[in-house]
RNA sequence: UGCCGGGUCGUCUAAGGGUAAGACCGCGGCCUUUGGAGCCGUUAAUGGUGGUUCGAAUCCUCCCCCGGCAGCCA
């Protein structure tokens, strides 16, 4: 792992930590969990809770379990179980054997309730959903008291056992604690432990018919685990007295719970809901399409997993709402593939160059340095011949004055080859450009003797008869604003697209392109970084999705021409 | 408007009664056979008020602003 070390900022949850150090608690033992429900796939707001409840066991020298908080059937699939697995092991963690399914509880956690009938504490409750709403009362009226709140504990146990044993539909009836309907916290107000759901589960299957509520379910999940400290979002803060109240009355070992402020970034979404929403509506490909802030789109997109570890560490734990800047990740993918990934020549928009005084049907195969940040990727040879492409956006006929690239009267170095030589322009009838005219200069190439010649502007290229087609599909961000959940009245979030995330273009590659595997990462000269795709991609089809570009000085100085 | 939680550079995060710091972004420069990378420099912040104190981002008062909560979701 080549992760940061330099001045991480420290939070207040390892301040919290180190005081319970500090004071002897639970034995110095330190044990987090992260425990996704599997819903949907994982995204880098998800990649946050990760790495600071692994990050912690392994500072610590503590634990940290991967737990599925599958407890509803309804929403939950084996799809999802399996993408998350993928998506934390990728990210590169280790919870080792304690991979552990809440559903793996659910015999403790109803003998639990029927503990809590028991004490008096719990009732099976007859009203439907929408007479608890109404009796719930409102944020500024308390509740009034349901009129089975009183049943007796004979009544209570035998009608949650009938209720286990599938003598009710759907919503019929319901397990309620009985805490105090005029408590200003709505969730303290008589919450449902259990619904009836004829769901078939995707671990359990049809063995039960009654399912716990999150309320229920999580605390004693993190008590049967013996987790000492549990961290969640800042939702939660609101149902950590019943997350305590729980586990009191039942006196079971009790974690203490720490919320935290959920990550939000600019210009995506990190809800799990809205992403369903476009992956059903083919708004996106899918819940990997690589414009798609989840951990399985970024892979695809070319995002290293110590990329994304580094940001989330740089982010920082904290109780504020935020909106992390999208520059600060890509500066992550930029430092990391800068380093590790192999440089290459394409072409994105060809531009077709003859060198006037090149051999006819000569060809050169020339030294090129695999990446100059890493010695030990060594070189290759790329083929030189007289006919070759240059982007469109390199020549210019009426230059600005800072434009360092081919113009009329102007020289420029070819990368890895000569300095080349602007003669002239070829038009077609409608006085678009053809094709340049150029001569190169024998002696200029590189490492040759006038090799060290001062030009001002260096040009990527490719050979025409060498080079292989490529599709490169040029990816920017998924939204036009930077907080697409700010929306006009009668509109949502998918008005906020961006209908440019995705341009589709046909390049030319230098061929030793052509035995590249699904997943490669490389560097573009001077264009970006991209990879393979890992699904399209294949023998007979060269496919690239664009990470991101490079920082771009020149487009900055266009942009303050524009000014 | 009941309860809970928050307000520090443009962004994210530190500073826990003693010089408001770092990262990203931006800006300027150096360097460069990638206008990349790297290096150097730099702009920029404590929501307001009153108080305690030699000294307040930090403690207290009042106010303002923002977020969450009325699922048989998590």
């Amino acid at each position: 792992m080549t992760e940061e070390s330099k001045n991480l900022p420290t939070n207040f949850i390892k301040e919290i930590i180190d005081r319970d150090l500090e004071q002897g608690k639970n034995d110095g033992r330190i044990h987090t969990r992260f425990p996704p429900e599997p819903n949907g796939y994982l995204h880098i707001g998800h990649a946050k809770s990760i790495v600071l409840n692994f990050g912690i066991a392994k500072e610590y020298n503590g634990l940290c379990n991967l737990r599925f908080d599958d407890t509803n059937p309804i929403k939950e699939e084996e799809e999802y179980i399996n993408s998350i697995i993928e998506d934390v092991q990728w990210l590169g963690f280790d919870w080792e054997d304690r991979l552990f399914f809440a559903s793996d509880y659910f015999e403790q956690l109803y003998k639990l309730a029927e503990q809590l009938i028991k004490s008096g504490d719990a009732f099976v409750c007859d009203l439907t959903a929408e007479q608890i709403r109404s009796y719930r009362g409102t944020l500024t009226k308390p509740g009034t008291d349901s009129p089975y709140r009183d049943r007796s504990v004979a009544e209570n146990l035998d009608l949650f056992r009938r209720m286990r044993g599938g003598e009710f539909p759907d919503g019929r009836r319901v397990l309620r604690a009985k805490i105090d309907m005029a408590l200003p916290n709505l969730n303290m107000r008589d919450p449902v432990l259990y619904r009836i759901l004829h769901a078939t589960h995707p671990r359990t299957k049809d063995s039960w018919c009654i399912y716990p509520m999150y309320d229920w379910a999580h605390g004693l999940e993190d008590s049967i685990e013996r987790i000492t400290h549990s961290l969640c979002t800042l939702e939660f803060e609101d149902h950590r007295p019943l997350y305590d109240w729980c586990l009191v009355k039942l006196g079971v070992y009790h974690p203490q719970q720490i919320e935290f402020a959920r990550l939000n970034l600019s210009y995506t979404i990190l809800s799990k809901r809205k992403l369903l929403e476009l992956v059903q509506e083919d708004m996106v490909s899918g819940w990997d399409d690589p414009r798609m802030p989840t951990i399985s789109g970024m892979r695809r997109r070319g995002y290293t997993a110590a990329a994304i570890r580094n940001f989330c560490e740089r982010i920082g734990i904290a109780k504020k709402d935020n909106i992390a800047d999208m520059a600060l990740l890509e500066y992550y993918v930029r430092e990391d593939l800068n380093k590790t990934a192999p440089r290459v020549m394409a072409v994105l928009n060809p531009l077709k160059i003859v060198i006037d005084n090149y051999p006819e049907g000569q060809v050169e195969n020339l030294p090129a340095v695999n990446n100059p940040e890493d010695p030990a990727a060594g070189n290759r040879e790329i083929p030189f011949s007289r006919e070759l492409y240059i982007e469109q956006e390199d020549f210019q006929e009426e230059p600005h004055k800072k434009f360092f690239r081919l113009a009329p009267g102007k020289e420029v170095r070819l990368k890895h080859a000569y300095i080349i030589k602007y003669e002239r322009v070829v038009k077609d009838e409608q006085g678009n450009i053809k094709e340049v005219h150029c001569t190169y200069d024998p002696d200029t190439k590189s490492g040759g003797v006038n090799a060290d010649r001062k030009v001002k502007g260096t040009l990527h290229w490719v050979s025409k008869m060498h080079s292989l087609e490529a599709e490169v599909r040029l990816y920017d961000r998924l939204f036009a604003t930077a907080n697409p959940n700010s929306v006009a009245e009668g509109t949502d979030f998918k008005s906020n697209l961006n209908p440019d995330s995705l341009k589709v273009i046909t390049a030319q590659v230098e061929p030793g392109l052509k035995h590249v595997r699904a997943g490669d990462r490389f560097q573009f000269l001077r264009r970006g970084y991209f990879c393979v795709d890992i699904k399209d991609s294949n023998g007979g089809k060269l496919v690239f999705n664009r990470t991101v570009s490079l920082r771009d000085s020149w487009a900055r100085i266009e942009r303050m021409k524009l000014r």
